[in-house]
DNA sequence: AAAGTGATCATG
DNA sequence: ATGATCACTTTG
Protein backbone atom coordinates (compact mmCIF):
# COMPACT_ATOMS: atom_id res chain seq x y z
CA UNK A 1 0.00 0.00 0.00
CA UNK A 2 1.05 3.57 -0.43
CA UNK A 3 -0.84 5.42 2.90
CA UNK A 4 0.58 8.86 3.38
CA UNK A 5 3.55 8.94 6.35
CA UNK A 6 4.02 11.30 8.65
CA UNK A 7 7.23 12.68 7.03
CA UNK A 8 4.37 13.25 3.71
CA UNK A 9 2.16 15.32 6.27
CA UNK A 10 4.99 17.82 7.72
CA UNK A 11 4.60 19.77 4.33
CA UNK A 12 3.09 22.63 4.56
CA UNK A 13 -0.66 23.14 3.85
CA UNK A 14 -0.54 25.15 0.38
CA UNK A 15 1.91 22.39 -0.85
CA UNK A 16 -0.07 19.16 0.62
CA UNK A 17 -3.40 21.04 -0.85
CA UNK A 18 -1.82 20.56 -4.12
CA UNK A 19 -0.32 17.63 -3.88
CA UNK A 20 -3.53 15.69 -2.07
CA UNK A 21 -5.30 16.32 -5.54
CA UNK A 22 -5.88 12.79 -7.12
CA UNK A 23 -5.35 10.90 -3.93
CA UNK A 24 -7.17 8.48 -2.52
CA UNK A 25 -9.02 9.60 0.98
CA UNK A 26 -9.89 5.86 2.26
CA UNK A 27 -12.02 4.97 4.53
CA UNK A 28 -13.27 1.46 6.47
CA UNK A 29 -16.92 1.60 7.53
CA UNK A 30 -16.79 -1.73 8.77
CA UNK A 31 -15.11 -4.86 8.48
CA UNK A 32 -16.38 -5.76 4.87
CA UNK A 33 -16.29 -2.42 3.48
CA UNK A 34 -13.44 0.18 2.70
CA UNK A 35 -14.61 3.31 0.79
CA UNK A 36 -12.15 5.24 -0.98
CA UNK A 37 -12.97 7.65 -3.27
CA UNK A 38 -10.26 10.34 -5.23
CA UNK A 39 -10.05 13.77 -4.33
CA UNK A 40 -10.66 16.25 -6.46
CA UNK A 41 -10.94 19.85 -4.04
CA UNK A 42 -8.74 20.80 -1.49
CA UNK A 43 -8.25 24.33 0.35
CA UNK A 44 -5.23 25.30 2.77
CA UNK A 45 -5.32 27.00 5.68
CA UNK A 46 -1.96 28.09 7.19
CA UNK A 47 -1.01 29.01 10.64
CA UNK A 48 -1.56 31.69 13.65
CA UNK A 49 -0.62 34.17 10.59
CA UNK A 50 -3.39 33.36 8.07
CA UNK A 51 -6.43 35.31 9.23
CA UNK A 52 -8.82 32.34 7.79
CA UNK A 53 -7.48 30.07 9.54
CA UNK A 54 -9.16 28.72 12.43
CA UNK A 55 -6.08 28.80 14.52
CA UNK A 56 -5.86 32.66 13.82
CA UNK A 57 -7.10 33.66 17.21
CA UNK A 58 -4.71 31.16 18.72
CA UNK A 59 -5.23 28.12 20.93
CA UNK A 60 -8.42 27.35 21.66
CA UNK A 61 -10.55 23.73 22.91
CA UNK A 62 -11.38 23.26 18.70
CA UNK A 63 -8.20 24.96 17.57
CA UNK A 64 -6.35 22.29 19.89
CA UNK A 65 -5.83 19.88 17.31
CA UNK A 66 -4.34 22.03 14.95
CA UNK A 67 -1.41 22.15 16.67
CA UNK A 68 -1.47 18.26 16.95
CA UNK A 69 1.01 18.07 13.86
CA UNK A 70 0.39 16.60 10.46
CA UNK A 71 -0.96 13.28 10.08
CA UNK A 72 -4.43 14.13 11.85
CA UNK A 73 -7.84 14.63 11.38
CA UNK A 74 -8.93 18.09 12.39
CA UNK A 75 -13.17 17.84 12.07
CA UNK A 76 -15.64 20.38 13.37
CA UNK A 77 -19.17 21.41 13.03
CA UNK A 78 -20.35 24.16 10.90
CA UNK A 79 -23.27 26.22 10.82
CA UNK A 80 -24.74 23.37 13.45
CA UNK A 81 -25.37 20.38 10.79
CA UNK A 82 -22.14 19.62 8.69
CA UNK A 83 -19.15 17.85 9.51
CA UNK A 84 -15.96 19.37 7.87
CA UNK A 85 -12.84 17.18 7.61
CA UNK A 86 -9.05 18.61 7.05
CA UNK A 87 -6.30 16.47 7.42
CA UNK A 88 -3.42 18.69 9.92
CA UNK A 89 0.16 19.55 7.92
CA UNK A 90 3.13 20.92 8.88
CA UNK A 91 5.11 20.65 12.42
CA UNK A 92 3.90 19.96 15.63
CA UNK A 93 2.68 23.39 17.54
CA UNK A 94 2.02 25.45 14.16
CA UNK A 95 -1.00 25.17 13.16
CA UNK A 96 -2.23 24.45 9.63
CA UNK A 97 -4.38 22.17 8.03
CA UNK A 98 -6.11 21.44 4.56
CA UNK A 99 -9.64 20.82 4.32
CA UNK A 100 -11.18 18.26 1.59
CA UNK A 101 -14.11 20.09 0.02
CA UNK A 102 -14.44 17.42 -3.00
CA UNK A 103 -14.23 13.57 -3.90
CA UNK A 104 -14.82 12.15 -6.98
CA UNK A 105 -19.00 11.76 -6.78
CA UNK A 106 -19.65 14.77 -4.37
CA UNK A 107 -18.50 18.38 -4.37
CA UNK A 108 -18.84 20.14 -1.43
CA UNK A 109 -17.13 19.80 2.44
CA UNK A 110 -20.15 18.76 3.77
CA UNK A 111 -21.28 16.31 1.10
CA UNK A 112 -17.76 14.67 1.22
CA UNK A 113 -18.40 13.78 5.25
CA UNK A 114 -21.78 12.65 4.47
CA UNK A 115 -20.93 10.75 1.68
CA UNK A 116 -18.05 8.91 3.41
CA UNK A 117 -19.55 8.67 7.34
CA UNK A 118 -17.31 11.16 8.72
CA UNK A 119 -17.95 13.11 12.19
CA UNK A 120 -16.72 14.55 14.72
CA UNK A 121 -15.80 10.93 16.33
CA UNK A 122 -12.61 11.50 14.29
CA UNK A 123 -11.19 14.20 15.29
CA UNK A 124 -7.87 14.04 16.08
CA UNK A 125 -7.38 10.62 14.79
CA UNK A 126 -3.88 9.91 13.41
CA UNK A 127 -4.52 9.10 9.65
CA UNK A 128 -0.84 7.66 9.60
CA UNK A 129 -2.02 4.43 12.15
CA UNK A 130 -5.87 4.72 11.95
CA UNK A 131 -7.81 1.64 10.67
CA UNK A 132 -11.05 4.18 10.20
CA UNK A 133 -9.72 6.60 7.74
CA UNK A 134 -6.41 7.38 5.82
CA UNK A 135 -5.04 8.52 2.69
CA UNK A 136 -3.26 6.93 -0.25
CA UNK A 137 -1.02 8.22 -3.31
CA UNK A 138 -2.66 8.36 -6.58
CA UNK A 139 -1.85 9.97 -10.12
CA UNK A 140 0.96 12.42 -10.38
CA UNK A 141 -0.21 13.64 -13.88
CA UNK A 142 -2.88 15.77 -13.38
CA UNK A 143 -4.51 19.58 -14.19
CA UNK A 144 -4.74 21.59 -11.08
CA UNK A 145 -6.50 24.89 -11.09
CA UNK A 146 -5.44 26.98 -7.88
CA UNK A 147 -7.74 29.75 -7.06
CA UNK A 148 -8.82 32.00 -3.75
CA UNK A 149 -10.66 29.79 -0.81
CA UNK A 150 -14.63 29.88 -0.45
CA UNK A 151 -16.63 31.39 2.56
CA UNK A 152 -14.07 33.36 4.13
CA UNK A 153 -15.53 36.90 3.70
CA UNK A 154 -14.59 37.70 7.68
CA UNK A 155 -10.80 37.19 6.76
CA UNK A 156 -8.20 40.51 5.91
CA UNK A 157 -8.17 40.96 1.92
CA UNK A 158 -4.41 40.29 1.60
CA UNK A 159 -5.45 36.32 2.59
CA UNK A 160 -8.90 36.59 0.91
CA UNK A 161 -6.91 36.97 -1.93
CA UNK A 162 -4.20 33.86 -1.64
CA UNK A 163 -4.87 30.87 -4.23
CA UNK A 164 -5.03 28.41 -1.29
CA UNK A 165 -7.64 26.63 -3.13
CA UNK A 166 -6.70 23.71 -5.55
CA UNK A 167 -9.39 21.60 -7.73
CA UNK A 168 -9.11 19.08 -10.38
CA UNK A 169 -9.77 20.09 -13.53
CA UNK A 170 -10.33 17.44 -14.78
CA UNK A 171 -13.38 16.35 -12.73
CA UNK A 172 -15.54 18.16 -14.76
CA UNK A 173 -19.33 16.60 -13.18
CA UNK A 174 -19.94 16.02 -9.86
CA UNK A 175 -23.12 14.70 -9.02
CA UNK A 176 -24.48 15.30 -12.79
CA UNK A 177 -23.82 19.32 -12.67
CA UNK A 178 -21.13 21.12 -14.17
CA UNK A 179 -18.88 22.96 -12.08
CA UNK A 180 -18.43 25.63 -14.06
CA UNK A 181 -21.64 26.88 -15.39
CA UNK A 182 -20.54 29.61 -17.60
CA UNK A 183 -18.45 26.95 -19.63
CA UNK A 184 -15.47 29.29 -20.11
CA UNK A 185 -12.31 27.84 -19.76
C1' DA B 1 -32.50 34.70 -1.86
C1' DA B 2 -33.01 32.82 2.54
C1' DA B 3 -33.82 29.48 6.02
C1' DG B 4 -32.06 26.02 8.84
C1' DT B 5 -29.03 24.43 12.70
C1' DG B 6 -26.03 24.12 17.00
C1' DA B 7 -21.15 24.55 18.61
C1' DT B 8 -18.03 27.97 19.69
C1' DC B 9 -16.14 32.15 21.35
C1' DA B 10 -16.13 36.83 23.22
C1' DT B 11 -18.68 39.66 26.30
C1' DG B 12 -20.91 40.66 30.54
C1' DA C 1 -26.13 33.60 30.49
C1' DT C 2 -26.53 35.82 25.97
C1' DG C 3 -25.70 36.82 21.36
C1' DA C 4 -23.01 36.92 16.96
C1' DT C 5 -20.83 34.28 13.89
C1' DC C 6 -19.95 30.54 10.98
C1' DA C 7 -14.15 26.39 5.88
C1' DC C 8 -22.49 25.01 4.09
C1' DT C 9 -26.58 22.93 1.73
C1' DT C 10 -31.12 22.93 0.22
C1' DT C 11 -35.16 24.85 -1.26
C1' DG C 12 -38.07 28.18 -3.45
Amino acid sequence: MSGFSKEDYSKDAPTLGRELIGCFLCRRIDNETILRFRITETEAYYGEEDSACHASKGRTKRTETLYLGGGHAYVYLCYGMHEMFNIVTGPAEHPEAVLIRGIEGAAGPGRVTKKLFIDRSLNAEDLTTSGRIWVERGDTVRKIETTPRIGIAYAKIRDQKRKWRFVDRDADLIDGKARRPKGKN
